[in-house]
DNA sequence: GCTGGTTTGAGTAACGTTTTACGAATGTTG
DNA sequence: CAACATTCGTAAAACGTTACTCAAACCAGC
């Protein structure tokens, strides 16, 4: 088990392939001014070799061929969607995804991530929901190229990419309403910050549920939580306790719905029959059978391709103006929702 | 918006502390000879500066602080789990960990993300439950400090930590068996590569399954598929076409449990009046009030957090013989599994 | 006050790549 | 055939950090 030898360079293939370390550069890079005779020389020196290019000795000079990307919460099956979306992109390309896990869901935990990332050399971020503070956002977009999805807010510095949040708490509204309900409750992830509030998705969703609720005429009822399994058990828990429950429950996110579910069986009551339970992300979760939530589908996949497709762009040319791509949401109706009991 | 300023290097603070570079560069890594006057002012500078160090030019000299985990599918709930176990090691610790997603689970895939985790310049590497073949582990662990998780088979190169996967497939086999099932089928994930037949997850539950069953003096009876959702979903299909049903299945994994769910809903079987179900990994799905299934708790986060004690122990001393950590599961009965039908 | 040892800090050469500038062929035009 | 583009390839200088070598300053003990 002797030491492993010394990595493969760049010199060694050029020394292999009898040119200059410039020459096979320049074909890695395949940049200007190579014969297809000498590009063949050192592409077959490269595989004879196995040579592979050091991502940090890359990063002193130009780019490192990779892409980060901030996913706040690897439990909310809503994610892989939008990450499935961002490798059908960059499948093909040179390009490769690390993630950034940020559990610990707070601002200095996330600042510390993208900061890792940005110091890692990333060629560019793909920021999923962020909840740093809008200066923060637009430093960082300074430092390297930015695509934030999921959040609202027009920049000049960044990209964004986002679901149509106020349409989509209409469509699950209406489609309560439509049922019959009128006492519809809502659990929202809990924000008081008042940039996040006009920017962040659950506060868009809240507020397009409470707008709606008003043009159907009917009482907003929001319990604030977290978007997370828990924050639905806790919010569910607390309808619970009331003396009067609403006859269905909107999640603001599937994750939510099933912390609800679960509050809900634990208290014997059942789905749809005593009252009707509603999503949002429409996750593989949600589709799945013993479950069946009615949710609202934001494509996530397209979301995430969206973004991967934005963040090159902006990585081949940093000057091009910002975009702000907005999406349209659409019902997925199952069996988690019916007409309330008489 | 103009261009974003140069970037703070270690030069622009030893000139703003009035020192040498190596003196910044000694205190960065609290290296010896370093008096605390001088790491006061350095550290002074630091903070004022908002210095942050270039992990690639880290990575050309010494450690780049980063630990790569690699994760086979971002949508099995069990991942999470260990890598709250990961970050629990790493929080207070100059470590970052970055995830490396190769949901597309071939070898080609795999390969290639560890590949690229190995070209940034990471201290070590995680590789949750890899395909690639036996020798390629080797090689990867004479280039970088790496730990397995989940798969068994010594290595002089690399640590591993695993489940007893055997003890956990006699867990579920024993309790059905108990409740008086004679006809219990199994869904694997298939497997025919020898030397994975021999360290997978997958293969030594499937034959602690038929070791267990013929234990009980029964029959074994196996589906393979994967570990999915989708898998899940087309074994109890393929069980459900058979003339005879048995009257439980044991699912490999929780995912894959999901998938068996999904499909007898479909069929219209309950659960577990018409038959009984168990999983693997006792995720949170599994404990979700609605699906309540029985599984093996294999202690996610403990086995992340082994992982990674053992990485970073790796990362300090690299010629510290190898560890094979196994870990005893435990069994956690829930509403899934019941007695068979009369 | 000198010796010998220990701290403390500085100077400098890598590390592997890209980039800029430039020379040597080769082809093209008047 | 001279003058001039064009193409191909090379040399050398960064990039930001760490590790190695070595000098100066300090401290005992005689």
């Amino acid at each position: 088990m002797q030491p492993q030898s010394r990595r493969i360079t760049i010199v060694d293939v050029a020394r292999h392939a009898q040119v200059s370390t410039t020459a096979v550069s320049k074909v890695l890079r395949n940049a200007y001014g190579t014969s297809p005779t000498m590009r063949a020389k050192v592409q077959a020196s490269i595989a004879e070799l196995g040579y592979r290019p050091h991502a940090g000795a890359r990063a002193m000079r130009g780019q490192t061929y990779t892409v980060g990307v901030l996913v706040p919460d690897l439990r909310n099956p809503f994610f892989p969607d939008i990450l499935d979306g961002v490798d059908d992109q960059l499948r093909d390309t040179d390009y490769q995804v690390l993630l950034g896990p940020s559990h610990c869901n707070g601002e200095r935990a996330e600042a510390r991530v993208i900061d890792a990332m940005i110091d890692r050399g990333m060629d560019g971020v793909v920021l999923i929901a962020p909840v740093v503070p809008r200066p923060h956002l637009e430093r960082i977009a300074r430092m390297v190229p930015t695509v934030v999805v999921g959040r609202h807010g027009r920049s000049t510095a960044y990209d964004t990419v986002a679901d149509d949040d106020t349409a989509g708490a209409a469509l699950i509204v209406d489609h309560l309403a439509g049922l019959g309900h009128r006492h519809i409750a809502h659990i929202e992830h809990h924000e008081t910050n008042p940039i996040r509030l006009a920017e962040m998705p659950n506060a868009i969703r809240a507020e397009g549920y409470r707008a709606a609720m008003q043009a159907h005429g009917l009482d907003p009822d929001i319990v604030s939580t977290s978007y997370t399994r828990d924050g639905g058990y806790l919010g569910a828990q607390q309808l619970l306790a009331r003396s009067r429950l609403p006859t269905a429950i909107f999640a603001g996110a599937d994750v939510v719905a099933m912390g609800v579910l679960e509050a809900l069986t634990e208290a014997g009551l059942s789905v749809p029959g005593d009252i009707s339970v509603a999503g949002y992300d429409n996750t593989a979760f949600a589709a799945l059978g013993p479950i069946s939530l009615t949710s609202v589908d934001q494509a996530g996949r397209h979301i995430g391709g969206t973004a991967a497709r934005l963040l090159l762009d902006r990585i081949a040319d940093r000057e091009r103006p910002t975009a702000q791509v907005k999406l349209s949401p659409t019902l997925v109706v199952r069996h988690s929702t019916a007409a309330p009991p008489a």
